[in-house]
DNA sequence: ATTAAAACCTGTTTTTTAGCAGGTTTATTT
DNA sequence: AAATAAACCTGCTAAAAAACAGGTTTTAAT
């Protein structure tokens, strides 16, 4: 059992050792550090690392504050958001488990140009900017896979600006649909997060009007159900079809 | 002088030193491979580049084409789109000298999931997948410098996923406006690449009418000069603050 | 210099989508 | 268990944008 702080980000640098924060006990194997981990012992860094809890609704990045660094997810799921035009959030991606959240909380940005909220009771990794530099500067591999997953993520966000641009609103909500399914996948026949007809509008871009009704004609074509809040998705092959003819390399 | 190739880039893998192909005289400077030449040195691998000559109009990425490797532009200007539903072409980033050309050009990807076509006479250079991989791996500044590239692209990627979805056509066309000013810059009082109306509104994920209709607008507005497919920016400020209200944290 | 082909332009129609209004159901709090 | 709030739903209306049609101008090629 590792040890929990509760307090948000402290920007007092505490000198602690890596051991002290469990990134060696950790289970998270998907995550970028515990995967260098081998050779994060070799440079011999302390990293010095604060962990966050978050209750479900909890924002933990505020658009336009100050950037200090950048969190892992360890555990749990999250929503990452811009905000545009008077209360209309745009959101650009989900995360869960091993994934970085914070873009840019490194390098010369000085403002966080995105929010996050926890989607659910989440537990967070913070590493300030300046040892996520050093760690960088002195681990290739690290470096190489943290770069690797900025390519991704750029492709699944052109990939996006295609989406909106050329897709219609249906397209569009099944595209979300199958998004989400990726991402977090089904339990017990349905989506495993708890989303709200707005929170599915803001990533599909489009309103919370909108898809209720596709929802609706959906469950009436019987490719998904639905109750309450939750979501399963009936034939994941038949949505892939609806939208098959804007996916000419699977890069969904 | 630096020898150039005129073929399409080859698959064979002729061993050659880095002299021979220029990057130690290469003058460009805002080149990622250029910043960290020192490193690249110290750490003597070989770099095996061929340089690629495009007329304007040549396409040198093909979506869906196998990826062994990737591009810089040494010279010139390109468009880097996706091909969506028959015929319509998404346009998600402009490249000029210095930028990286073809996303997961290394990686487990096997296919390219975009096009890149160049704007007018442009000079690549052209790393293969395995060297790159080699070079990035035995150099941290390089892997962090070309992380920071995609975090940076991505960060604008998905800025452009929150404009497309909540900004009116005409918002549109004047972001994309500002996108190419600050790309390409001006000469003379027009912004310096020669696009069609229609290339305008690939980016901006509209139709050619809708761009001709607003460029007329903004014309009589005086906003913007035209003289036949070239465009001049009359007030960078003005079209900024028609806009103003969608980036409360000057993101574009 | 002539022809052909792009590119550009404008008015009209049609389609799509957003916005609004006024409900019901579901979830949360006291 | 009742009260309150949040989320969900549906029909209608208005606005925005795409598509179409039929031009003109500009650019490139012979």
């Amino acid at each position: 059992m590792q040890t929990t702080y509760y307090n948000t980000v402290s920007t007092t640098t505490r000198k602690r050792f890596s051991q002290d924060v469990g990134c060696i006990s950790c289970e998270n194997h998907n995550c970028l550090i515990k995967r260098n981990l081998s050779s994060l012992e070799n440079s011999e860094i302390n990293i010095e690392k604060s962990n966050l809890r978050c209750k479900k609704g909890q924002q933990f990045i505020i658009e336009g504050a100050p950037v200090n660094g950048l969190f892992f997810v360890l555990k749990g799921k999250v929503k990452v958001f811009r905000t545009g035009i008077i209360g209309r959030e745009q959101i650009v991606r989900f995360a869960t488990a091993g994934e970085i959240i914070g873009h840019r909380g490194f390098g010369t940005e000085e403002y966080y140009s995105i929010g996050a909220i926890a989607l659910e009771e989440t537990v967070l990794c913070y590493f300030s900017k300046n040892d996520l530099q050093d760690i960088l500067q002195a681990n290739p591999k690290f470096a190489y896979d943290m770069m690797l997953f900025y390519a991704n993520e750029l492709n699944r966000s052109e990939s996006k600006v295609k989406s909106i641009s050329q897709m219609t609103v249906r397209e569009r909500v099944i595209d979300t649909l199958l998004y989400i399914n990726k991402k977090f996948g089904s339990n017990k026949g349905f989506l495993d997060v708890p989303l709200s007809r707005r929170e599915y509008a803001e990533y599909a871009g489009t309103t919370e009007e909108q898809v209720i009704r596709i929802f609706s004609a959906l469950k009436k074509e019987n490719f998904i159900i639905s109750k309450g809040k939750k979501i399963g998705i009936n034939d994941i092959q038949l949505l892939k079809n609806e939208i098959s003819e804007h996916n000419f390399y699977l890069d969904s």
